[in-house]
RNA sequence: GUCCCCUUCGUCUAGAGGCCUAGGACUCCGCCCUUUCACGGCGGCAACAGGGGUUCGAAUCCCCUAGGGGACGCCA
């Protein structure tokens, strides 16, 4: 009997849709289409600090407007549901007592600062950091009593200590990975709610997932599933690890250095068709060489072969002209329809009038109002800072603080920005104003604009950080010195926030 | 630091031992088309990371080195 081939897109809702995301989400889809098989979109929202409905909401309509559409998910339903990961709790822990009663896993005690402590002895030892086995070995009483007393704990994986896992990967081939470099994961937080690694492979077993088709970042991971498919005794799904997506300086693609997000795209004028054609082209090339084609085609002759290894970098450059070329294939009809979609459109538009009414004589105005929200500000160039009277040194600083507060803001409206920027000044001993006019130009190219936290927000992240790196830029950028130094004064200011960088979908 | 992955023009890639004097695309440059700009057409610059093997023959297979990246979370 041939397993039906059924593949999955599994994002974490906690932040923009990320293009990585739409990218893994193709090669799913297309994977499941070249074989006549099912696709499906799961939720994976166990985070419960950083998950909303709304990075969900963004995500499930950025896929949609590219075109990629799931057979089964959250959103249509379908025989495997409920398809997000919050909803299917009992499960978790009904899988992990099983590997509990089976002694595949087992509680553990240990407090954050003991696991700080051991890593960082580890670390210093130049061993790979991983739990030692502390609570390992508790003997069943004592476990008992402290479960009883309530004292919180996590579930912890089992591992082998000898010998090695072999990740078969589809694109790469067998993968070795020895057991003692494989962390003894945690399974269940001390909240009760699953980690990845088991809900991620409870759910694929459950859902019947065939192939999973991720990034590359997963690989080190891979043994623990594997791990734990053998545990419960499933049938392993076959893996695929794809390249990621990187940055122009070939780091994994990041907000901070590129605009990653979907709606970064949208918002800035590309085809939906252009975007997900150019994504076709990382890491994949069609047989005969075509550049330029549509996602039905795409679909029909997609071979998982075809797929490269090497690091793609996301180069706008050739988006860009790609774009052109979708553009240029539109007849006039087709081309003004998609301009009223994409902007002539209440959607679009209502939330610039409140800006531009209080402030026009007549409609025309609107364009000169708004030209710098809707595509690229005019050219910032150093000179164009003059208006603000401040020195070079004293813009870029002011500037790179910025950006560093906004890397690390989670929430991007309006309020969160006027509490951040008033926080800032404070810290800096500025007044608000003085703070804000290289801002001004930074984002706008004009000492002029409509109100700067509205013109952020109407933005968004992306685009606004790409106008303050463009402004960086513009003014001579930090230098590595330059940087070290107000990063220094930066942290005694307050938390230097060096969060991590949500990614792609697993 | 430890482990893992990767390595063809600046970038995306073709290439599965001889078809490679390494092909296409983006970018850049030149020419043509054109009232300007762009589009389009034509042409040009530009790469097999390095070193060892294997083979009659290697970009293609093996080993080493180097470089890049990723992972090392009660985040995914």
């Amino acid at each position: 009997m041939t397993q039906r081939i059924r593949t999955r897109v599994a994002p974490s809702p906690t932040g923009d849709p990320h293009v990585g995301t739409a990218y893994v989400a193709l090669f799913n889809l297309a994977f499941a289409r070249a074989n006549g098989g099912e696709f499906v979109l799961r939720i994976e929202d166990t985070d419960r600090q950083r998950s909303t409905t709304e990075s969900e909401r963004a995500i499930v309509r950025a896929l949609h407007w590219l075109g990629l559409n799931w057979d089964e998910g959250p959103d249509v339903g379908g025989p495997f549901g409920p398809y997000r990961q919050s909803e299917r709790g009992a499960r978790y822990t009904e899988a992990a007592d099983e590997l509990l009663a089976d002694g595949h896993a087992f509680r553990c005690f240990c407090t954050p600062e003991r696991l700080d402590e051991v890593r960082r002895a580890q670390q210093q030892a130049k061993e790979t950091p991983r739990y030692d086995g502390h609570c390992s070995t508790l003997s069943a009483g004592e476990v008992e009593r402290r479960v009883a007393a309530g004292e919180p704990h996590v579930v912890r994986m089992r591992v082998p200590e000898e010998g090695a896992c072999v990740v078969d990967d589809l694109l790469r081939g067998p993968i070795e990975i020895a057991w003692d470099q494989v962390d003894m994961q945690v399974l269940l937080k001390s909240d009760g709610m699953p980690t990845y690694h088991l809900a991620n492979v409870v759910d694929d077993h459950d859902m019947a997932i065939s192939h999973v088709i991720r990034g590359e970042e997963w690989i080190n991971s891979a043994p623990k599933h594997l791990l734990l498919y053998r545990y419960f005794g499933w049938d392993e799904p076959a893996f695929a690890h794809l390249p990621l997506l990187r940055n122009p300086d070939k780091s994994k693609l990041s907000k901070r250095k590129n605009p990653t997000s979907v709606e970064f795209y949208r918002r800035m004028g590309y085809l939906p068709e252009a975007l997900l054609n150019f994504l076709g082209l990382m890491g994949y090339s069609m047989a005969d060489g075509r550049e330029a084609f549509d996602l039905q085609t795409f679909l029909d002759e997609f071979d998982l072969e075809r797929i490269s290894l090497g690091a793609p970098v996301f180069d706008q450059e050739k988006l860009s002209w790609l774009n052109g070329q979708w553009l240029r294939g539109l007849s006039d009809k087709g081309f003004a329809a998609r301009v009223q979609e994409w902007l002539l459109n209440e959607d679009r538009l209502l939330p610039l009038v409140p800006l531009v009414k209080e402030r026009t004589e007549r409609l025309s105005d609107l364009i000169g109002m708004t030209d710098y929200l809707l595509g690229e500000p005019p050219n910032i160039s150093a000179d164009a800072f003059a208006v603000t009277g401040l020195e070079a040194e004293v813009i870029l600083e002011r500037l790179q603080y910025v950006v560093w507060r906004l890397d690390a803001l989670t929430d991007w409206s309006r309020d969160a920005l006027v509490a951040e920027h008033t926080r800032l000044a404070n810290e800096l001993g500025l007044k608000i104003r003085e703070l804000l006019a290289p801002l001004f130009v930074a984002l706008s190219g004009r000492a002029v604009s409509l109100p700067l936290y509205d013109s952020m927000v109407q933005l968004g992240p992306d685009l606004t950080r790409a106008r303050l790196r463009r402004a960086l830029l513009a003014l001579g950028g930090v230098s590595k010195k330059q940087a070290k130094r107000l990063e220094k004064r930066y942290r005694e200011l307050g938390r230097m926030d060096a969060g991590g960088e949500e990614g792609a979908a697993g």
